[in-house]
DNA sequence: TGCTAATCAACAAGTCGTGCTAACTAACAG
DNA sequence: CTGTTAGTTAGCACGACTTGTTGATTAGCA
C-alpha cells in the first residue's frame, strides 16, 4: 500500500477531499498486516476519534479497494477482510484462531486441468488452512 | 459423492431417517457438476415435490456436508455452493456469468514463503477467476 | 404398532453490508 | 475569507443469506 502520504496525494488528484476521518484510516491501514475487518479497524479508529461512524470506514475502504490501494479479501468467515498488501500474495489461516497470514508462491501462474476449454484466467487466489504454530503448540 | 443408495445406506448407519426429501437431495446432487447454493437446489427439488422446504433443503445440506460428503465451496458471491465431488480439486469461476468448474493441479502441495513459521496446511482451496468461453465469445 | 425423528409453516433473528434522508461540518477553490 | 459542495453523522431500514424456534402433523423404522 502507499504511504499515508501518497493517498493523501491520490485522493486530492481524484477529487476526493482529504479528511481527518480519511487520514486515519489510511495511518491504521499503512504497514498494517493485521488483515483487519471493517468493524475491527472501526473499532480501532473510534478510540482514537470517538465519533467516526462504521459507515465512513465502510465507504473509505471501499474507495481504497475501488481504487486498487487495498485488497478486498473473502476467507468465506463472515466479514470481509482488507490486505493493504496489493502484492501479487496469497494467504495462510488458521482455522483455530482465526489468524491470516500473507505468503508468496512462486510457482503461479498454476497449471490446471478439467473440462474447462478455453477459460482465460485473470487472478488466482490460493489460500492454505491449517494450524498457526501458537494453536498447535497450545493444544499440545 | 457417494450414489444415492450409498447415501442411504450412510444416513440409516448414522442413525437417520431416510425421507423422500432426503432421498430427493441424493438425487440432485449425483453426478451434479452445476455447484448448486441450496436456494438454486431447493427450486429444482420444489419442481419435483412440491411442498419441500427451502429449510429441509439447507438441512440436509449441512448434514452431507458434516458427513464429508458435499463440499461446502465459498466464493465470495453471495450465496455459499455445495459440491458433490469431493476429490482434492480446485474451481475456476467466471467473473462474467458466474458459472463454477472443477479442476485438478498437480503441483499441490504448494511451497509458500512468508512470515510464517510452523504453520501445518490441511488444505489448500485455489480459486482461479477470469472468463470462459462462451464470455469471451460473447463479448466478442 | 408406537416411539421419535423429520418435516412443515410461519415467524424471527443475526450478520454483513448498503441505501436513504436530513442536518451539520468542513475541505478546498476562487 | 467566503461560498460551494462533498463528507460525515445518526438513525432507520432493507436486502441477501442462513439459522433458530415453536407447534402441529407426518412418517420412518425398530
Amino acid at each position: 500500500m502507499k504511504t499515508p502520504e501518497e493517498l493523501v496525494a491520490r485522493f486530492r488528484e481524484q477529487g476526493y477531499k482529504v479528511t481527518p476521518q480519511r487520514q486515519l484510516i489510511f495511518r491504521l491501514l499503512n504497514g498494517n498486516t493485521a488483515h483487519p475487518t471493517a468493524e475491527t479497524l472501526y473499532e480501532v479508529a473510534a478510540q482514537q476519534m470517538p465519533g467516526i461512524s462504521l459507515r465512513t470506514v465502510y465507504q473509505t475502504l471501499s474507495e481504497l479497494s475501488a481504487m486498487g490501494e487495498v485488497q478486498h479479501i473473502d476467507l468465506g468467515s463472515g466479514a470481509v477482510r482488507f490486505d493493504p498488501n496489493v502484492d501479487d500474495h496469497h494467504h495462510v489461516v488458521c482455522s483455530t484462531c482465526g489468524v491470516v497470514h500473507d505468503v508468496y508462491v512462486n510457482q503461479t501462474p498454476l497449471q490446471f486441468e478439467g473440462d474447462v476449454e478455453g477459460f482465460a484466467v485473470h487472478s488466482t487466489r490460493i489460500v492454505f488452512s491449517g494450524e498457526c504454530a501458537q494453536c498447535a503448540h497450545l493444544s499440545a
